[in-house]
DNA sequence: TTGAAAGCGATACCAA
DNA sequence: TTGGTATCGCTTTCAA
C-alpha cells in the first residue's frame, strides 16, 4: 500500500505539500495541487487513518452511545449514523450505555479513554441528561443532540418541529370526520411529548373553536403511554372501554400505535374501520404490521448528516456563542392505510 | 492522557515491558506483570488504538458490510455485532455495499483501502459470492460468514441448525392438529431456504408415514417466498385462495411470515383461529405484530460473539486446514400467539 | 508557496 | 526475563 512518501516522489513534492493537499490547506498552488491529487489517484493512496490520528492526536471517529435494548428507533439512528459517517469518511465508534446504572461516569471514561473521540453524537434516551454534557465538555468532546430528551446550551440539537408535526396528523384525523379522538403521550420528561400534546391541541382547540364548541377539553382524551408499549396497552384499555371510546388516536410514537393495535384486536375493533390509528416516527415496524400504520417520519438520514456535518466542521474551532442552537429539519407525514373515516 | 512512557516509569521497568504485560507475552516475571498491572489501573492508562495500529500494522477493527436496504436481519446483525466488539475491545467498521453493482469490486476495494481492516464478519445476502472471498482472501483478510448462503472453503461459517430447526417448529404445528400445513421458502440460491424445505419436508412426511399416508407428497405445498415480503405476499394469497388451503403456514422468515398476516387479513383470515402461522429468525417484527409471532430465534449474540472470537483469535496465525469450517449454534423457538389447533 | 526535521505512542528487532 | 533503539505514516513547527 502506497504511503504519502510514494505520493511525494511521484508528484515530485515534498511530503508536507502531499499533506497540504489532503488537508485542504489555503495555500497551495493550483497546478501542484493537480498533480498530487493525479499522482494519489495513480497510487490508489489512501491515508493511514491511525497515523493521522497518531500525529494531529484529532479523532477520526464519531462516538455514539446506545441503550441496553433494541429499539426501533435506536435501531433507525444506528443504520443512519453508519450511513452519514461513512459518507463522511469518518468511522462511527458506537458503544453501550445503562443510563440507569450508578457508575454512568465510568462507563463513560471507559468510552471516551477506549475510543478517544472528539466528537458524539447523543440519542435519546441516553441524551437527556445534562450532567452527561457538562462532563462531555469538561473533556473537551463537542457533542450534537438528536431529537433530545431537553435542549442543552452546551451542545446543538437537531430535530423536527414536532408541534407542527403533531398537528398535522391530528388534522388529518380530523380532516377524515373525527372529532373523538385519542391521544396517548409520551414520557413527560421528554421534550417532544409536550410539544406533540400541544400540536394534538392546536389542532383539536382549532375545529372546537370553528364548530362553536369553545368551551370544548380535549384535555380528558390525553392519556400517558411513556412511549413504552407496556405502558400504552393500558392507556389504550382505558381509552377504549370507556363508553365514549374515540374513535381515532394519535400515538406519540409507533410503538404505542402498535400497542393500539394489540389493544383493538384483544376488543375486536377493526382498525381502519372501527378506529383509525396513527403513530409517529416511521420506525420498520409501521410499515410491517397490517394495516400499515400512518404516521410521521422522522428524516433519520438527513438529521445524522446534519449532526456529522456540525461535528466536522466545527473540528477545532470553538463556536460556543451561548445562544442555543437548534437545528429543525423537515418531516414527512406517510399516509397509509390505518385511517379512515369513522363508522357513521 | 497517560501514555506507555508514563507506566514504564511509574512501574520502573522500561516501555518494552509494558508493551509485553498488554500483549500477554509469555515471558513476563509475575511480579513485574503485577506491578505494570497495578501502574496502568493507577494512570487509568489505555493504550492509544492508532499507535499500536501505526506500528503493529494490525488493525484492532472489524469489518462489516450491510446491504444497502435496511432489514431487521441486517439490522439484528449490526447491533449484535457492535456488542461483541465492544465487548472484546475492537471497533466495527461499517460500509455499505450494493452488491448488484457492477463495480462492487471497486466498493470493496475503496473499503477495505479506507477502513484498513484485516477481519470481516459477512452476513447474507453479502457473504453469498465465492468471488468476494476470493478477492478478500488474496487481499489477506481473512473472514467469518455468519448463516451464509453457500459455505466456503475460504472462510469459517456459523449458523444454526437449519434443518434441525425447521422440521423441530413444524413439528409444533403438527401436535396442534395441523396436517395441511403450507410452506413459503426462500430463495433457491441460499443454502438455508434448501435446508429449511428439508426439515419441513422431514416432519411432514415423518408424520404422513406414521399415519398410513406414505405415498403423500408435500411438495405442492412448498411455495416460493424469495425471502421478500412482496413475493411472499403472492405466493401466499395463491396458496390461500386454493380451495384445499392450508390451516397453518411456516414462513422460512419473519418477513414473510408478515405477508401472510397481511394476506391473511385482505382474506378475513384470523390469526390464529383460522390460520397458525410461524416464521423464522426472530427479527423485531415477530414481537410488535399482533399476534405476536411464533418463531425460530437465531442466537445473534452468540454468533456474533464467536465470529469475533474467531477472527481476533486466528489474528496472524494461518489455519485454513481444508476441511470446512462450520460451528453450529444452538437455536430456540420462540412460542408465541400466532399458532393454535385447526378450527374443527 | 514550499520543504526539512521532529515527534505522536506504540511495537519489533536485536542485544544483554 | 528485560531493555535500548529504530520505526510505522503522518502532521506540526519552524525556516526558507
Amino acid at each position: 500500500m502506497a504511503n504519502i512518501f510514494d505520493v511525494a516522489k511521484k508528484a515530485g513534492v515534498s511530503v508536507k505539500t502531499v499533506s497540504r493537499v489532503m488537508n485542504h490547506a489555503p495555500r497551495v498552488r493550483e497546478s501542484t495541487r493537480e498533480r498530487v491529487v493525479a499522482a494519489m489517484k495513480e497510487l490508489n493512496y489512501s491515508p493511514s487513518h491511525a497515523a493521522r490520528e497518531l500525529r494531529s492526536r484529532r479523532s477520526r471517529s464519531i462516538g455514539m452511545l446506545f441503550g441496553a435494548t433494541e429499539s426501533g428507533f435506536q435501531a433507525r439512528f444506528h443504520h443512519a449514523a453508519l450511513r452519514a459517517c461513512d459518507a463522511a469518511g469518518y468511522f462511527l465508534a458506537g458503544g453501550f450505555f445503562d443510563e440507569t446504572a450508578k457508575d454512568w461516569d465510568r462507563q463513560l471514561s471507559a468510552f471516551l479513554a477506549r475510543t478517544r473521540v472528539q466528537n458524539m453524537i447523543l440519542i435519546p434516551p441516553i441524551c437527556g441528561s445534562t450532567v452527561l454534557h457538562k462532563t462531555l465538555m469538561d473533556r473537551g468532546v463537542s457533542s450534537v443532540l438528536i431529537s433530545p430528551t431537553q435542549h442543552s446550551p452546551s451542545a446543538p440539537s437537531i430535530c423536527i418541529d414536532d408541534r407542527r408535526a403533531a398537528r398535522e396528523i391530528t388534522e388529518h384525523l380530523i380532516a377524515l370526520g373525527h372529532r373523538k379522538i385519542g391521544h396517548l403521550s409520551g414520557a413527560p420528561d421528554h421534550i417532544s411529548s409536550e410539544l406533540r400534546i400541544g400540536g394534538y391541541e392546536d389542532a383539536m382547540q382549532a375545529i372546537a373553536a370553528k364548530e362553536g364548541r369553545s368551551d370544548w377539553d380535549c384535555s380528558e382524551w390525553i392519556k400517558r403511554g411513556f412511549f413504552a408499549f407496556e405502558r400504552a396497552v393500558e392507556a389504550a384499555e382505558e381509552m377504549l372501554s370507556s363508553p365514549d371510546r374515540p374513535t381515532a388516536i394519535f400515538a406519540a410514537n409507533d410503538e404505542m400505535a402498535s400497542a393500539v393495535y394489540f389493544v383493538a384486536s384483544k376488543l375486536g375493533l377493526r382498525i381502519p374501520e372501527d378506529l383509525s390509528v396513527v403513530g409517529f416516527d416511521d420506525v420498520p415496524i409501521a410499515q410491517t404490521i397490517w394495516p400499515t400504520l400512518t404516521t410521521v417520519a422522522q428524516p433519520y438520514d438527513e438529521m445524522t448528516r446534519a449532526a456529522v456535518e456540525k461535528l466536522t466542521e466545527a473540528d477545532g474551532h470553538e463556536t460556543s456563542s451561548g445562544a442555543l442552537d437548534v437545528l429543525t429539519l423537515g418531516y414527512e407525514i406517510k399516509l397509509r392505510h390505518s385511517t379512515a373515516p369513522p363508522a357513521s
